[in-house]
RNA sequence: GCCUCCAUUGUCUAGUGGCCUAGGACACCGCCCUCUCAAGGCGGAAACAUGGGUUCGAAUCCCAUUGGAGGUGCCA
C-alpha cells in the first residue's frame, strides 16, 4: 500500500481562519494516523492579493498548535518548492500538453468582451457560461495572434455531452452533468495558473494521495478529474469538509472579527481548548468521548467519522473546553498566564494583592482569561451597590439587622494578630459559635459589606484576606455607617 | 435561474431496517452541597422538516415537497 500524503493548501490571507485550522487538523491527524506525510504548500498564485508576512502568520500558527508539517517552504522535501509562486514556470508546459491534446485551447477574448457577453447573457434571463469562442478559432488565426503577442489566458476544454462523476470519502457518488461544467482558466494573463490548475498539478506532482479540504470544491471537482484523465494521472482520494458555520445561514466569516485563530487566542482562549473543539465540528469519534489531547485525536480520528452537515460553531461549547483545559492546568502555569490579566486588573492600584492566593480562587472559576479583569476589580475598587444585596432568605439576614452582625465581626477582625486567611478565618468562626449565630447570617452580610456584590469568586474570608487589614476594616466601617445611617443603630452589642 | 450537496432537541452529534418509549455533550431549568459564585452530585424540559411509498417492521431505504449550504471568477 502506498503511504497516504496528506496536505493542507492555504493562500496567505495574513491571517488564520479557524475554518482553514480545522482543515488543517484534519489533513494533519490523517497523515499522523495513517503514519504519512502532512504537506505544506502555499497558494499564492493571486499576485493582486499577496499580504507580506502573510505565510509566517501559517508557520505560526501550525506550530503554535502542534501541527508539524513534513515538507513545506521552510522545511524542504524532495517534492519542492512548496510555494506556487515559486514553482511558476513549471505550470505552462502542462497546459500547453493538454492544448495538444484537445483538452486545452488559448483564448483571446479580453475581461471587457466577456463581460459584455455575460451583461447580454443576464439580460436575456440566461446563465453565463464560456461560449467556446475562441476554441473555433482556426490554428492559423491563434498563430497569428501568438505571434502577434495579443494576451492570452489558457482554458480547459469541457466535454457538452455526459457527466462526471466521482465519489467521495465523505459525501459518496458525485455527478455532474458536463454542459454545466464550464470552461475554466487554467493559465491566467499574467502566467500565473489558477488555482484550479496549479492545484491539480502539484497534488499530481507532489504525490498527494488524500485531499481533505472544504466542500466548497465539491461541484469543480469534476473539471479537476478531466483534467486528471487528460494527463493520464491518477486521481487522488477526495475527502470534501462540511462548511464551519458562524450560524444556520451564515459562514464563520472573515468579516465577523471573531473567526481567526489569533482572535480566540488574545481573547484567552487555550490553543488545547480550540484544537479539541474544533475536532468535534463536523467529526466524532463514534463514541461519547469529548476530551482529546492531539494525540488521542490522532488516535481516534477517522474520516468515517466525518458528517456531512455544516456545522455551527458554537463558542458558548468552545469556552466550556476552555473552562475544562484551564482547570486541568498545573498551577505554576494558571498562574503565569492569570498574571498579565491580574496586572492589567490591578493596574495603578497602591495597595499589594496576593496573586497565588487570588490565581488558587480563579483557576476553578475562569471560562476565559480576559474575563478575569471584570471578575476581580472589585478587589481594586469597592463597587456601588444597593443595600437590597444584603437581604438573603436562607441565611436570614436583611439591611436592617446587617449592622449588628457587621459590628460583631468589627471588634474580632480588629483584634486580629497576623492576617491570614487562617486567622480570619478560626478568630470569626469562634466568634460566630460563641454567639450561637448561623454562619450565614454573619457571612453573608460581611461579604457583601466588603465586596459589593452578590457573587464573587471566593467568601468572605478569601476577599477579606486579600483585601488586607486596612481595606477589609475601611471597607467595613463605611458599610456600617452607611446601614446605621439609613436604619439607625442596632441594639445588639 | 441552473448545477451539486445536505436535513435527528436551541447547538455539536450517536444512530447504517427490529437493541430507539431515540443515547451523549454544551446551553437552559430544578434539587443537593455550601458564607455567595464556580466546581461537583442528582434530576428535568427539549429532536427524527413535511407528504407519499417499500417492508411484517423505518430516524434508518426510495420519491416528491420544503428548508439550508456550496458552486456558477483571469479568488482560493
Amino acid at each position: 500500500m502506498t503511504e497516504v500524503r496528506t496536505r493542507f493548501a492555504p493562500s496567505p490571507t495574513g491571517f488564520m481562519h479557524l475554518g482553514g485550522v480545522r482543515t488543517a487538523l484534519y489533513n494533519y491527524l490523517y497523515a499522523r494516523k495513517m503514519g504519512g506525510k502532512f504537506i505544506l504548500r502555499i497558494e499564492d498564485t493571486d499576485q493582486e492579493r499577496l499580504v507580506p508576512g502573510a505565510t509566517q502568520v501559517i508557520y505560526d500558527t501550525l506550530r503554535d498548535c502542534g501541527m508539524d508539517w513534513d515538507e513545506g517552504p521552510d522545511k524542504g522535501g524532495e517534492y519542492g518548492p512548496y510555494i506556487q509562486s515559486d514553482r511558476k514556470d513549471l505550470y505552462l508546459p502542462y497546459a500547453e500538453e493538454l492544448i495538444r491534446s484537445g483538452h486545452a485551447y488559448y483564448c483571446f477574448c479580453t475581461k471587457e468582451e466577456l463581460a459584455e457577453r455575460k451583461a447580454a447573457a443576464e439580460a436575456r434571463g440566461e446563465v453565463f457560461k464560456y461560449d467556446k469562442h475562441c476554441l473555433h478559432l482556426s490554428k492559423e488565426e491563434v498563430e497569428r495572434k501568438l505571434k502577434a503577442g495579443v494576451p492570452y489566458v489558457i482554458r480547459q476544454n469541457t466535454p457538452t455531452e455526459g457527466e462526471t462523476s466521482y465519489k467521495d470519502m465523505v459525501f459518496g457518488e458525485i455527478s455532474m452533468p458536463n454542459d454545466t461544467l464550464d470552461d475554466m482558466v487554467l493559465i491566467k494573463q499574467d502566467g500565473m495558473p489558477t488555482y484550479n490548475f496549479a492545484n491539480v498539478i502539484d497534488d499530481h506532482l507532489m504525490g498527494i494521495t488524500h485531499i481533505m479540504r472544504g466542500m466548497e470544491y465539491l461541484s469543480s471537482t469534476p473539471k479537476y478529474n478531466l483534467l486528471y484523465e487528460a494527463f493520464g494521472w491518477e486521481i487522488p482520494k477526495y475527502v470534501h469538509l462540511p462548511t464551519v458555520m458562524r450560524d444556520k445561514e451564515h459562514k464563520l466569516s472573515k468579516r465577523d472579527g471573531d473567526a481567526y485563530y489569533s482572535d480566540f487566542i488574545s481573547k484567552g482562549y487555550l490553543k488545547e481548548a480550540l484544537i479539541n473543539y474544533l475536532a468535534l465540528v463536523g467529526w466524532n469519534p463514534g463514541d461519547d468521548r469529548e476530551m482529546f489531547t492531539m494525540d488521542e485525536l490522532v488516535q481516534a480520528f477517522d474520516i468515517s467519522g466525518l458528517s456531512k452537515s455544516p456545522g455551527i460553531f458554537d463558542v458558548e461549547k468552545l469556552t466550556w473546553f476552555n473552562a475544562q483545559y484551564i482547570r486541568q492546568l498545573p498551577f505554576e502555569k494558571y498562574l503565569s498566564l492569570a498574571t498579565p490579566w491580574f496586572e492589567k486588573a490591578f493596574e495603578g492600584m497602591d495597595r499589594q494583592m496576593d496573586f497565588r492566593r487570588l490565581a488558587e480562587l480563579m483557576q476553578g472559576r475562569t471560562e476565559v482569561f480576559n474575563r478575569i479583569p471584570e471578575m476581580v476589580a472589585f478587589l481594586k475598587d469597592m463597587p456601588a451597590y444597593e443595600l437590597d444585596l444584603y437581604f438573603n432568605k436562607k441565611m436570614k439576614t436583611a439591611p436592617e439587622t446587617a449592622a449588628d452582625a457587621l459590628c460583631m465581626v468589627k471588634p474580632v477582625l480588629e483584634a486580629l494578630g497576623p492576617w491570614t486567611e487562617a486567622e480570619i478565618h478560626d478568630r470569626v468562626m469562634d466568634a460566630i459559635q460563641e454567639k450561637g449565630l448561623k454562619n450565614g447570617a454573619v457571612l453573608w452580610p460581611l461579604r457583601i459589606a466588603i465586596s459589593g456584590l452578590a457573587n464573587t469568586p471566593g467568601g468572605a474570608f478569601e476577599i477579606a484576606y486579600l483585601l488586607g487589614r486596612e481595606e477589609t476594616l475601611a471597607r467595613l466601617d463605611r458599610a456600617i455607617a452607611r446601614l446605621q445611617d439609613a436604619y439607625g443603630k442596632g441594639n445588639v452589642q
